[in-house]
DNA sequence: TAATCGCCGTGACAAAAGTCATCGTCATGT
DNA sequence: ACATGACGATGACTTTTGTCACGGCGATTA
């Protein structure tokens, strides 16, 4: 049960790009992955590695990111199961355009470039799906580019508080709380800066009276005055 | 014969995402594509309006930008002709995520999105096609977000004028001369500032002896020293 | 228990980025 | 000829960012 047979492709299906596929076809293609385990902190692939395969995430999450040669690193998405990783590098024969690391304990399916290329042939719903998908990668990565190109560290932390509080915070007597799912250190890759500044800027906002800080638990008093921190010089 | 009409079947030829068309096929879509003009600065689609279509370059160029309420501006790419633009908003039916304007006068086809997609479902290649070119799309956009992350205006600055070199530089005694294209204004949209650290940071550059600038003009006295500066921090 | 390690906060500092205002130049049109 | 406007350089200043160094805390391990 745990290890059955089928358990790939029941994965598979959830997948967006597979989603044109029937049963029959996603078995066939269950049979041609190869789930490969990664521990946490583990690297999957390096940027500038040339592009064997896809990969589909089974369970775990997986983050892709740039790293500079002086130790920063910055994210660009981090995906959870059901996502596929990597498609794009996958057509246009290029090398991996960015690192991807196993964030926990992570399994992943892996398939390779020949193969999904003749499914991609088989079935030309496939490339649309993909393109569906990548499109989303896409305004992703604009959005990225706006928030560095036009905002602070500060502005960039308040989104990202915002964000969290829209995905998984819990309504109080006192306002929103939210827990930080990550370390300051990892916050910093993924809002573009580095570990003290994100910390000066958490503590700023609270000695503002914005937030309460209890270690990993961010009590935010209100929403609004945040959004507009946002707003203001966005 | 400035104004024949298989002209669009012959700029439609040209460009990547077409690629896979016979002659008909592209004389029979060609039928279907509306010429549009704009004249420098126009725009011809702004973020976050819906996507009605796409748009190849028949003459002239491009600019993707993203603009920022504080008037600042940051170009994503800058396309030619033969190049298609908007292609992504198209499948996955959202709006465009940053906007274009002509920079130069500027002659466009327009292909309807349902031209487009049922063009998609006739043509199988034509999607993977455009996975290529969207792949190239992708690894543009990630390039900036690790300039921008890591990177100091100056380093980017010093990239600019590497890439303008290797393109369009001519070599003389005293080392490669090349000439800008664009104003300080639009050269700051390029790499993420503002105008006037483009205009301090190329003085300092002449300053410290790498470059010699003669208005428009700019004279890089040795293209290893500007390389390093790119290495150093990178 | 003591040592170590990872994570966090912070002070001190240096560098970079950005804003505002001013002035000069050059081209354009009236 | 003159006014206008776009472009560019630059000084003065503020804010933001980043770096280095240190100390504290808590968990894990020797």
């Amino acid at each position: 049960m745990l290890d059955s047979p089928d358990k790939p492709g029941q994965t598979l299906a959830k997948v967006p790009i597979f989603s044109a596929l029937t049963e029959s076809e996603l078995g066939f293609l269950a049979q041609r992955t190869v789930p490969r385990q990664y521990s946490a902190g583990e690297l999957v692939f390096g940027e500038g590695e040339p592009c064997s395969g896809l990969y589909v995430v089974e369970s775990g999450n997986v983050r892709i990111f740039k790293s500079s040669p002086n130790g920063r690193e910055q994210v660009l998405s981090i995906d959870g199961p059901g996502s596929s990783i990597a498609e794009l590098p996958v057509f246009d024969g290029g090398a991996y355009p960015a690192s991807a690391a196993a964030v926990d304990d992570v399994t992943l399916l892996f398939v390779s470039k020949q193969d999904f290329q003749a499914l991609c042939l088989a079935h030309p719903q496939v490339p649309l799906k993909v393109l569906r998908v990548v499109g989303a990668r896409l305004r992703r990565l604009v959005g990225i580019i706006e928030e560095l190109s036009f905002t602070t560290v500060r502005h960039r932390l308040a989104s990202y508080l915002l964000r969290l509080a829209q995905k998984s915070g819990k309504r109080t007597a006192e306002g929103v709380e939210v827990t930080l799912p990550i370390t300051n250190q990892e916050l910093a890759a993924q809002i573009g800066t580095v570990r003290e500044l994100v910390s000066r800027n958490l503590s700023r906002l609270q000695a503002e009276g914005m937030l309460k800080i209890d270690g990993r638990n961010v009590l935010i008093h209100n929403l609004k005055t945040l959004e507009d921190e946002n707003r203001s010089t966005e």
